[in-house]
DNA sequence: CTGCGCATGTAAAAAGTTACATGATTGG
DNA sequence: CCAATCATGTAACTTTTTACATGCGCAG
């Protein structure tokens, strides 16, 4: 179902054809919220048109259609975006990834981290300098918007994740210490079956 | 392939039963990292084990089975931890929602976001009780450790969306105060209300 | 005149969800 | 003894991925 809504609200911003959206898609959706190719796009976007929720409303070269969203797909918009979110789970290989390091020896965990920390921050710096970009345009018209939105979730959500790393890091290196301390504070397992 | 591995990294940090790593996934994976059914998770435990990547060291009550990953296991974990990560794609209905707000008109949508505010920040609120818990139980074992980094995980990003929700309702409110005034800009739809 | 990007599709396979199904054990 | 929880599974269906497939239009 949620291929659909992603859909309509896409269209709701603005019209495009089933290759534009797969772009937008790939912009501003995938790394945060969702994601489809194209393969899957351009079937919805025929049953959509066959539900009556989106429009053709201009047909170009190469056979492109341009859809535009209807009043009933605004309707049907609405009441999903109103209705309660049924569904709170996430999938995400790369924070997965993250919650596995603690299954492999810490300092092969603290090098992976090391080198996560880094592309994290420079996708972060990519997203600020995109951020200014579209700040520099001064354009507030509705288009604009959504990559404005997506973008400005991005560098919090790096941030966060930036700060979490190091967090991470910092326990994992606490926890080597005082395991290579014989006589530490902390509770020894030893037979624990 | 991701359940593979998922399955893969709890079984390292300790042996388990079908219905244990059911919970666990539920518990401290499924909010930001992957999510699956028993339905999924008892045959792909199956074939790990037809694979030799984990074994049965126990057989309970109830025909219940404690799996523990065995050495090939270790080994197909961390080439993948190794390997690059092909895939940086998210899927969240939660933040889909979050961005189709650009769509509806902006005294809706901040309704709905000062929603997802408050609902946040109890969530949040409680993530933090569970890692006081966690903290006040001093047991730096690896089980825990799971646990707690996803929990200390949940707190930032649920910090970091509380400050993109607060940032876009200030964006939404000024944005709207603008239009308000002669700056028409963008589409109107239809006033007609 | 050719290669790249635009533009749309379908088919097969894999992954994930929902529903159905069964039985054991334990606490009240 | 009854309800809840433990514990495992299969089947049907939906969603998603990957691969195959085709052709137009433009820039160099």
């Amino acid at each position: 179902m949620s291929l659909r809504f992603a859909l309509l609200g896409l269209l709701a911003v603005e019209p495009g054809s089933g290759y534009a959206l797969t772009q937008r898609f790939a912009q501003s959706l995938e790394k945060y919220a969702w994601h489809a190719n194209h393969s899957q796009i351009y079937p919805e976007l025929n049953k959509l048109a066959g539900d009556g929720l989106i429009e053709v409303i201009a047909e170009g070269a190469r056979g492109s259609r341009t859809y535009a969203i209807s009043d009933a797909g605004r309707d049907a918009l609405q009441d999903w975006m109103l209705s309660p979110t049924r569904d709170s789970r996430v999938r995400s290989e790369e924070i997965l990834r993250m919650f596995m390091l603690s299954a492999l020896e810490p300092p092969l965990a603290q090098d992976l981290l090391r080198g996560y920390v880094e592309r994290a921050a420079r996708q972060r710096d990519e997203i600020r300098a995109i951020v200014a970009h579209i700040e520099s345009e001064e354009d507030a018209s509705s288009p604009t918007q959504f990559g404005r939105f997506a973008a400005e979730f991005g560098v919090r959500q790096y941030d966060a994740f930036l700060e979490w790393a190091r967090w991470a890091l910092a326990r994992i290196e606490r926890f080597q210490a005082e395991a290579g301390q014989g006589s530490g504070r902390g509770k020894r397992p030893s037979t624990t079956q």
